[in-house]
DNA sequence: CAAATTATGATAGTTGGTTCTCATTATCAA
DNA sequence: TTGATAATGAGAACCAACTATCATAATTTG
């Protein structure tokens, strides 16, 4: 379906609101997000837009197991994520590890990995 | 709804089938298997069933991102998971790596973790 | 063994997330 | 500016996973 192949106002403002955050986004953020900047906007669009910027690359989807996926831009690097077991938000992390192709059995070829943390985040540990 | 006080042949099988397995199964995969052991059981007996399995702290969810819930047997230890993208089988990993909970900015508080890794089983790599 | 009652199977219904439909609005090339 | 047409918003439809319903079958207690 769907080349983009007009500039508007609600494409603008989805991409400022990915752009704008440390965090992954679910799309009903996403959406509430956008609503602040355009008058308008449909969760339809929202949805469309994402399908057109993970298809041009732009952007990525976070899964956290149990829940619905999350949207970030790709311009971050590789990195992990934390997830907030008391407000339920998603947090970035810095690093990575090292040493996780070890744990496979031999024979398994990894070529991906996922790390998530659990826990409380600053606000809600506090 | 429901505290168990009967024990059935569908239940039986079922438990029966989660132990025999060294990978968590989805409810469909449990289904298959648990009508070799009996003639008839319904997919609704293995929902119930394993909601209180799990109520009871015998079964555990694992979770793989974007796929649905499988399920696993308690009686084995903390470990992680390899989702093979060919198969889309799951395996278990033997053994976890140290050092996660530095991954978190401070402030927070890491009370669990989840890795997974992906690739190629030795089956879909050999 | 029989009665009391729990568990089951088939299937309809529900749920949450997502996509489709289509009349209307907005963009952009000329 | 304007016409051609892409993009939108609202809501219906969809989908897969799961749960509820209820008549029937099976277990268990006495």
């Amino acid at each position: 379906m769907s080349i983009e192949r007009r500039t508007t106002r609600q494409k603008e403002a989805i991409k400022a609101v990915l752009k704008a955050q440390d965090r992954p986004l679910l799309p009903d953020e996403i959406h509430d997000l956008a609503l602040q900047i355009v008058p308008t906007v449909g969760i339809a669009t929202v949805y469309r837009s994402l399908k057109n910027l993970m298809a041009e690359g732009q952007v990525r989807t976070v899964e956290i197991p149990g829940q619905p996926p999350r949207y970030e831009g790709t311009e971050k690097g590789h990195h992990h994520h934390f997830h907030c077991q008391d407000c339920q938000s998603v947090f970035d992390l810095q690093k990575c590890v090292e040493g996780l192709k070890k744990l496979a059995p031999s024979g398994f070829r990894v070529t991906d990995h996922e790390i998530i943390l659990y826990g409380l985040c600053k606000k809600c540990a506090g």
